[in-house]
DNA sequence: ATAGGGCTTCCAGTAGCTGGAGGGTCAAGG
DNA sequence: CCTTGACCCTCCAGCTACTGGAAGCCCTAT
């Protein structure tokens, strides 16, 4: 399989897929004319790195979780440990991100948005505490 | 005032002020040995900084709001418009994560973290659907 | 033969800093 | 007067995870 075949059946771009070879994920082989060749294991790899990275796992969690997936005598609790850790970064930064909205929200809804110069985003800007 | 003594008033890192000066939200005075001299309006600016960074905004958002900030005939609905684009996309941003961590914290609920192989985290991986 | 599409490499850029090298400056203590 | 240590300076490189583009080879069809 060429590359623009991988990319489509896979769903990820070309470039990030010679970026993920460039990076040492996977590993196709080479035509004579030096066109890659990707193999279905290869295509495997890629649907897999997909959607770990659509979970929001890092290009190392997904280095790490890929060796796993690969060892059949690996241990879940090595799985589930970097599932966990990635799952409890993720509720920190819900929960960040609902904080910044909920003091957004409110001061979208007290600013007036008209003509006038009056503004309480800016004043809040200019004094809130941090 | 010095880098330092700034750094330490508005809690951002001296780097980040030179980095600020850099792609010009700032500009600071020059003492005669070359250290940066910063008024109490550059001090005020790195503490707007400050905030907005806080709350999320894009650095090219908040050289928006501090133009605003400084113009004294602006219309609040300007500032208005920038604040809620934003929110929208924090919005997003937290059904995004919220989605993520609804799969993720089932697969870690359903993976047993022992020292077999077998693993439901990995199997979704897998054969997932994206 | 030529046109097009697909493939290759390599370089640069994105956002927002951060770390480090290599060096000048300043105030206090011996 | 000299040294020490804490500042300050600039410039370069690196981080994440790609993405865009240039320059050029390959393959198929007409």
């Amino acid at each position: 399989m060429n590359i623009g075949e991988v990319a489509k059946k896979s769903g990820l771009p070309a470039k990030t897929i010679r970026y993920y070879e460039d990076i040492g994920l996977i590993t196709p082989l080479r035509d004579t004319n030096g066109y890659r060749s990707f193999r279905e294991s290869d295509m495997h790899k890629l649907a897999f790195l997909g959607r770990s990275r659509a979970l929001g796992f890092t290009i190392e969690d997904c280095r790490n979780l890929l060796a796993l997936w690969d060892d059949q005598d690996r241990a879940s609790a090595d799985v589930r440990a970097i599932a966990k850790e990635h799952l409890e970064q993720i509720e920190r930064k819900i929960a960040d991100l609902q904080a910044i909205r909920d003091t957004l929200s409110h001061l979208v809804q007290t600013c007036a948005g008209d003509g006038r110069p009056d503004c309480p985003i800016l004043a809040k800007l200019e004094k809130f505490p941090t």
